[in-house]
DNA sequence: GTTCCGTATATAG
DNA sequence: CTATATACGGAAC
């Protein structure tokens, strides 16, 4: 049974197994939705990392039993990169002897978006993609003062 | 700005 | 095994 946290348009919702992330999922909140079951820890520090706080989520495990091994490298490899930093597919491709495409192939099967942060990966030229939508991405990049703030980015697009 | 190709990985047939 | 699809990058136009 997942937990939902909306705020700020952004809802969030959290699967636990035992002290163990599962899954996470981002949505563009819907009219009408935003109740906030705080039962977790993890609640509080996601509401102060969108508050603009620098958290640090490396504490908490996430399950990635069900990926492949080089999904499992780079995904281990992205919770490595620090609060407002962003590196590109490029970068980390070079890192992992491996392809652009194939780091965003396996950034794709992120189970714990935030937590683990594919987010501060980004395109050379563009953003890249987000699997909740890049309009997210962009916010989250906003939230980390990666990129200049826009007022109210995610009701302003679609995906 | 566009289009096209090389690349590494995953998935479907 | 072959074909197809990618959250890319770079060259060429």
């Amino acid at each position: 049974m997942p937990h939902t946290l909306s705020r700020d348009n952004l809802t969030v919702t959290i699967t636990l197994y035992h002290n163990t992330i599962r899954k996470i999922t981002l949505s563009k909140a819907r009219h009408g939705l935003k109740k906030a079951e705080n039962t977790i820890d993890l609640f509080d520090d996601i509401s102060a990392y969108l508050d603009g706080e620098r958290v640090d989520f490396s504490r908490y495990s996430v399950d990635l039993e069900n990926l492949t091994d080089f999904q499992q490298m780079v995904l281990n490899k992205v919770r490595q990169i620090p609060y407002g930093v962003t590196v590109t597919y490029g970068m980390l491709a070079k890192d992992l002897q491996t392809s652009p495409r194939a780091i965003g192939g396996a950034l794709s099967k992120n189970p714990a978006p935030i937590v683990i942060p594919c987010h501060r990966v980004i395109g050379k030229h563009g953003l890249g993609g987000f699997a909740w939508g890049v309009t997210i991405k962009k916010h989250l990049l906003e939230v980390e003062g990666s990129i200049d703030s826009q007022p109210d980015v995610l009701s302003r697009l679609d995906d």
